[in-house]
DNA sequence: AGCACGCCGACT
DNA sequence: GTCGGCGTGCTC
């Protein structure tokens, strides 16, 4: 029996995230194992805090004169088994989080809000030779009630309750279990029949003399008048469609107008198996040839992962629905992640139909009661697969087969916030612990995972023909800068405009899509196309105002910080046509109304699609023909077939090249691979117009004839040249705070202290890695908050790690010194590979 | 991070 | 004389 525990205190901060050792009292030593969660008193004050035990040890651990007893430990509802503690200590090390964080992240909240404390009597009879009134009393109580939570103690008899429960248990006469609050994990639906006779009803919902009873309430006479209507029994969804709330049909249950009886909801396990002969899928040559490659794979009983490369509307979701009923069939568990623009009520359906309660669902609108559902029907068995985005990759599906990452390029499957993780490493790392296939999906894979492919670490998979021979659209690139110099500078161009009069008066519809990220403004050349550039860097520059004032700004590099003034000619042709680009959906929402009258516009941007319910009604409308063009940022680019949609059209396809990012090129790639397969999906072909001030660019050709391959050789090289990633790592450190006197003073310091570790004779001077920095953040104030960046670039490994883990654990705990009240101290936040710099 | 301990100024 | 400010140091 192991008297000693290791535990990590899930709420620590970074400097004190650690191992702790305690006691663990004789009774409480049957229930403890490792991954068990345990309440400890921590710190001089003793305040109570849940720990993570992490190992146990027979004997005391050495060197330790006080050691604290554990308090209590939670019932096996809440628990880490081995892997997702190793998945743990892996995110710790690999995002430089605290265990707190790592955890949070793969239990959902509402389980540890669910956390109760019990005390119940123990054998030991007679009572404690105290003094104490309230302590007898409490001990009489407790061993009248048999189980009695503490919240409800403290309500009874006050905060003074605590120090008698601490002596009742010091001396054995009560003990104290910690469990989950139960939760009604059995859904019901409550369904409603009349207790009184039809006729009686009908008197009542006329309201005639000598009726059952009066009622007036309009609520009420429209349950009974639906119910009336009905075949007799109304289940209570059925009965608030016709216009009854909760408290009406409580309130007609309390008069005797109706019964109500509570039914489980039945859920058929086998619902899907039942569906699977009504849609079958039916695969293509390729197709079947892709699967047959995944099931091989999936059937090696090794970890593997693969690279499914399928040109835009080349069926990857045909291939990747016949791998999941496959894993479903030999009963293996499945996730699939999607981007969260991917995940709407429409892609919910589909799977919801096809594997019914065999699937849960996790999205960010679900409220932490169903999110800890889901999470419980995953636990449980119940549900085989898990659909959801970035965190869904957590989930805690038994006997896992197979995860698959659609659209594995999006940054949304980069975390931002702690803990930063990116959910292809997560699931690389569970699919080796439990031997099961990774499955990476794109039109447009990500540079580092086509790498990978191509040096065979992953399995390259291609469909390399669009399903049921559907054409890609007709590629027009239109020419801006002969916009610019016939004095257009809407941001529509004369074709396009001609595009879309042409569409709409055949009445077909068009997609218009923005690139939001160019809020960016940059500085590019009328003339010659060229934007200006960071000397250092080869990103462009961003243009920068100052204060307010919309002229005399500067440009600046947000990789290394090289800041230029605005020159007044351009470097390359010395044309003086420069302009400052940029401009957002409305105004193009304008000027459209303006081009092609009679048109009727969707908007669909952050602005538009502030709840998830207002995106869907958006494509929604749009799918009904409510409109004739939809205008929007990359949400456009997601959206499902449109079968009248017959043009679309790329506003500014340069806008992403030109951020200063080592990504801009992949980044905008991708996007005009995916908007240009928006069109020409229905049997005729399509046309897409792609406006550029860049119509010779590389990218922008290679988008057009969707040459991903050529686009890869070309991206790899430079990477390789420049040393960016995959071929280098790159390290994101920031430094936040309110007071921009505390911020240079505190970024001087982590700049002294990282040269003092790195330098000559600094405890990692081994390791390899270039500085850029410190500069201002690329949008230097954020909800009040000035911010500083330092950018590294070096190879991540367990030594480079550590130096930054052992500069996040000194300078958190640096700046955690006493501060004055007003300005909360400087924020420090290290992230690899940031999805953006 | 929290919390206690501890050492100096303005109050009953 | 003491209440309370926040500087300093520790947390099994």
């Amino acid at each position: 029996m192991p008297q000693y525990a290791s535990v990590y205190i899930l709420d620590n901060p970074f400097a004190l995230d650690r191992a702790f050792e305690y006691y663990i009292p004789g009774e409480l030593r049957v229930n403890i194992r490792v991954g068990s969660f345990v309440t400890v008193p921590f710190g001089g004050g003793n305040r109570r805090t849940i720990a993570l035990v992490t190992a146990l040890a027979e004997s005391a651990p050495p060197n330790l004169k006080g050691i604290k007893p554990i308090m209590s430990v939670c019932s096996d509802e809440l628990f880490l088994d081995e892997k997702r503690l190793g998945l743990a200590f892996y995110m710790r090390e690999q995002t430089l989080c605290t265990m707190g964080e790592a955890v949070h992240s793969m239990i959902p909240s509402a389980a540890f809000s669910r956390l109760v404390e019990y005390f119940r009597p123990t054998d030991k009879e007679g009572a404690p030779r105290s003094k104490n009134e309230l302590t007898l009393k409490i001990l009489e109580y407790i061993r009248e009630k048999k189980v009695i939570s503490e919240g409800a103690l403290k309500e009874k008899f006050g905060i003074a309750a605590r120090e008698c429960t601490e002596k009742l248990l010091g001396s054995g006469y009560i003990t104290r279990e910690m469990t989950l609050r139960s939760h009604g994990k059995q859904q019901t639906v409550s369904k409603y029949t009349l207790a009184i006779s039809i006729p009686e009803a009908e008197k009542v919902l006329n309201r005639e003399k000598g009726a059952f009873c009066r009622i007036s309430a309009k609520g009420q006479l429209d349950a009974i008048k639906a119910l009336l209507e009905s075949e007799g029994v109304l289940s209570d969804a059925e009965l608030f469609s016709s216009g009854a709330t909760k408290a009406n049909l409580r309130a007609l249950c309390e008069k005797g107008v109706f019964s109500e009886e509570k039914e489980v909801v039945f859920r058929d396990p086998y619902m899907s198996l039942s569906n699977e002969g009504a849609k079958e899928i039916i695969l293509s040559d390729e197709q079947r040839a892709a699967y047959e490659k995944l099931s091989e794979l999936a059937d090696s009983g090794e970890a593997r992962a693969a690279l499914l490369h399928g040109v835009t509307g080349s069926g990857k979701t045909s291939v990747m629905t016949a791998i999941i009923d496959k894993m479903l069939k030999d009963g293996r568990g499945v996730i699939l992640l999607l981007p969260e623009i991917s995940l709407t009520p429409q892609t919910i359906g589909i799977f919801k139909k096809r594997y019914g309660d065999l699937c849960a669902v996790v999205h960010s609108a679900l409220s932490s009661g169903e999110r800890y559902d889901a999470y419980l029907r995953a636990l449980e068995g119940e549900a085989k697969i898990v659909i959801g985005t970035r965190s869904a990759v957590f989930a805690p599906v038994g006997n896992l087969g197979l995860i698959i990452i659609d659209e594995e390029q999006e940054q949304t499957y980069k975390s931002d916030q702690n803990p930063k993780y990116h959910a292809r490493d997560i699931a690389r790392y569970r699919c080796a612990s439990e031997k099961a296939l990774m499955l990476l999906a794109s039109a447009t894979p990500s540079l580092e995972s086509y790498q990978k492919a191509v040096e065979g670490k992953y399995t390259l998979i291609k469909l390399k023909n669009r399903y049921g021979g559907a054409k890609l659209p007709t590629v027009t690139i239109a020419d801006m800068r002969d916009e610019a110099k016939g004095g257009n500078i809407s941001p529509l161009g004369s074709y396009l405009t001609e595009e879309l009069c042409r569409v709409h008066s055949e009445g077909e519809q068009s997609i218009l899509f923005l690139n939001r990220r160019g809020y960016n403004t940059f500085v590019s050349c009328r003339k010659c196309g060229e934007a200006l550039s960071c000397p250092n860097c080869s990103v462009s520059m961003t243009y920068h105002t100052k204060r307010g004032t919309y002229d005399e700004g500067y440009l600046a590099c947000h990789l290394c910080g090289y800041k230029a003034a605005l020159p007044e000619k351009c470097p390359k042709c010395e044309s003086d046509k420069l302009a400052h680009m940029g401009y957002g959906t409305q105004r193009v929402e304008q000027e459209l109304s303006l081009l092609v009258s009679g048109a009727k516009v969707l908007r669909m941007d952050t602005d538009t699609t502030s709840t998830k319910f207002s995106y869907d009604k958006i494509l929604g409308s749009f799918r009904a023909r409510e409109a004739d063009i939809l205008l929007g940022t990359q949400m456009v680019t997601k959206g499902h077939d449109f079968p009248a949609v017959t043009l679309v059209g790329v506003l500014l396809a340069d806008s992403s090249l030109y951020l200063d990012d080592y990504r801009a090129n992949e980044r905008t790639f991708s996007m005009l691979t995916q908007v240009i397969g928006r069109a020409g999906r229905a049997n005729e072909r399509g046309k897409a117009v792609i406006q550029t001030c860049n119509p010779d660019h590389d990218v922008i050709r290679l988008a057009c004839a969707q040459d991903y391959e050529t686009f890869y050789e070309r991206e790899i090289k430079l990477r390789r040249l420049l040393v960016f990633p995959p071929f280098c790592d790159i390290v994101l450190i920031t430094v936040s705070s309110e007071d921009e006197r505390e911020l240079f003073m505190a970024v001087r310091k982590l700049c002294e202290e990282f040269e003092a570790m790195t330098g000559e004779g600094g405890a990692f001077s081994d390791v390899k890695k270039v500085v850029f920095g410190p500069f201002e953040a690329p949008i230097y104030k954020v909800d009040g908050r000035c911010r500083m960046r330092l950018v590294i670039k070096c190879r991540l490994n367990k030594r480079s790690r550590e130096l930054f883990a052992a500069l996040l654990r000194l300078f958190s705990g640096e700046s955690a010194r006493g501060r004055s009240k007003y300005s909360r101290k400087p924020y420090i936040s290290i992230d690899f590979n940031p999805s953006s710099l």
